[in-house]
DNA sequence: CGCCGACCTGTGACCGGTCACAGGCTACGG
DNA sequence: CCGTAGCCTGTGACCGGTCACAGGTCGGCG
């Protein structure tokens, strides 16, 4: 850690011309030893590695970026409503994933975020300035109206979630919404469970419109659309979708809910009823949001690898930052089964 | 939102000599105006600032900074490990409100994570080479290792909570811990609880310390010793808090937790052990997080002013940029009260 | 032996701003 | 009438890198 300098901290930094003094070569060749040290003898390699260590010399990013016109970092964008973000652990993971992903690569994470309409102007303004070499788009929702300012600015993206109207050439990632849907229902048949009622999500997301699709399909004959009812994946809304699906007085074994804060709320609403979970009603989430660990009881839910998530949006985005077309990646889940099922 | 722009996305971005050029002034009077615009006479200023809409001319971060030696940004540091950062929504909203703060000021936040010891360094690293203009302190616990490292480096800091070993010159901005604190167990007693438990937070934070201070020498003569029992802020400690509790047989009608997380973790405990909230035990949390709102019964808390917090951080961060003295300032609080008391 | 290509190195221009400095102009006071 | 102070403007140098280009050296091949 504390290795020696040769200067106090007030000094002015070491700059690439003192390196270069220091080991006796030019500036370029200095150059060429940080930017990979290809086509560079080894003795003047060696000599330049010495100099830097012993200056203490760290690039200055300011300089870099102005001369490669790279800004060497990313944007992580968000543009969800303020009291999703406090709902929803997730945005945390996916946070935390893409700085690393981007830290490995010596980049930084610069964090916007855009509730507001005013807000979504600055926000645009400071990205057409070209601030950033590209853009993490991370609500699925809102993203639309994004991808088509930031393509015509000429500004890659990359989305997590197919885009309701997915935008050719927009990098995306996404889980396979199908398959784990699918998984859940099954597995909820294999506890004995054939009532499955669905809390779904908004209809403009993916997560909400493929989820329920998944469900209806699976459920093929059992399938019994009053069984379903929808929210906006917050907390709040699946206690009150739950409350709906009572009233209907529609009998029912177990509940899937299209995201974990929904199921929250709905194990609330039926404990409130006297119903127990799960031997009553049988409730899964999806997520694996770290809320549906902490839950009483844990929840059943579908992990999302968030890690995988962040990090292969950082590495798609870079692809397309590098000019290559942009590709879609669907990634794997897995289930977690715990107590309420 | 869309004004006529006369260059096409793909043509490059106009600069300060375009924009001197399109309003026939020399590049100084036009670095003048967008400086505020001081010493240049209305008719240039009135033609920069057409030839700036004209060209859509925005100037870029990357030269500005090179040539002011000021990056225009501020790190905001988070240094506790991974799971808390899910339990408490406190960090979203403090990054929310930094984020805002400098967005107002046309300045960027770089999210810097170092919860590992590998992470720390690399994240040193990072700091010291002058890559932001100064750090923002998130987790009071861990960052006086921090303080001592940014100082010597000269770099500024400012930190929320006092820290531990209050270091000389260190902006910080923290809550009154004692009133609030005060206010909670009076609340209590109005609401004729008289035994009142807590769960206090770790030694080593403010929150933790402060707070159970501030709860001894309130009780006065009604203080018992086997009524405090101590968690990490995290929900699971207060659910195994609350147990040992429990577990101790000493009669209590009220608890002040010094964390809705471990309220919520109290709470689940408290129902499993066959108590009613509030009826047998009054339940007082400390941050209104988000998470209280949403707990069942709903949490009376004290509630922390976290956007006036991140705000002040911000402004007294950047005060010690400038080289003024640091400063601390203290932010009251207020006491929401809803169902659990 | 001359030429060519592969490898290595140094130099100057440039990225897009800011800033210090040198004037130029005007008005006012001595 | 001139000196000077206050305003306004333009110019050149500089911030700290990268990159294209111009050599230079050396070995191999025709």
């Amino acid at each position: 850690m504390s290795m020696l300098m040769e200067q106090d901290s007030r000094a002015p930094r070491p700059t690439i011309r003192d390196v270069a003094a220091a080991a006796g070569v030019s500036r370029g060749t200095v150059s060429r030893v940080i930017n990979g040290g290809h086509w560079v003898s080894p003795g003047a390699r060696g000599l330049v590695e010495a100099a830097i260590e012993r200056t203490g010399y760290t690039a200055n990013h300011h300089a870099r970026s102005l001369a490669t016109g790279r800004a060497n970092s990313l944007a992580f964008l968000v543009t969800e409503p303020q009291h999703l973000l406090f709902d929803d652990p997730t945005y945390a993971l996916l946070l935390r994933g893409a700085a690393e992903a981007l830290a490995e690569r010596n980049m930084t994470l610069v964090l916007l975020m855009a509730g507001t309409d005013r807000e979504k102007e600055t926000t645009l303004e400071y990205l057409r300035a070209g601030h950033v070499d590209g853009v993490l788009l991370i609500s699925s929702r809102a993203s639309d109206v994004y991808i088509g300012e930031l393509s015509a600015a000429g500004i890659p993206a990359a989305c997590s979630g197919l885009p309701a109207a997915p935008a050719a050439g927009v990098p995306s990632v996404s889980i396979d919404e199908d398959a784990s849907t699918r998984r859940m229902i099954r597995h909820l048949r294999a506890r004995g469970r054939h009532r499955i009622a669905h809390l779904s999500g908004p209809e403009d997301t993916p997560g909400g419109r493929l989820r329920l699709a998944a469900y209806r399909d699976e459920m093929g004959a059992e399938f019994d659309g009053r069984l379903v009812e929808s929210g906006d994946f917050g907390r709040a809304s699946g206690a009150a979708a739950m409350e709906r699906l009572l009233a209907g007085g529609v009998r029912f074994d177990a509940v899937f809910a299209a995201s974990d804060a929904m199921a929250a709320g709905a194990i609330a609403t039926l404990r409130r009823a006297g119903l127990g979970v799960p031997d009553d009603v049988a409730v899964a989430g999806f997520d694996d949001s770290g809320l549906a660990e902490s839950l009483d009881p844990p929840l059943t839910t579908i992990r999302q690898p968030w890690e995988a998530i962040s990090r292969a949006m950082v590495g798609l985005l870079l692809e397309a930052v590098d000019g290559a077309e942009g590709r879609s990646v669907t990634l794997p889940t897995t289930l977690v089964q715990r107590s309420s099922t």
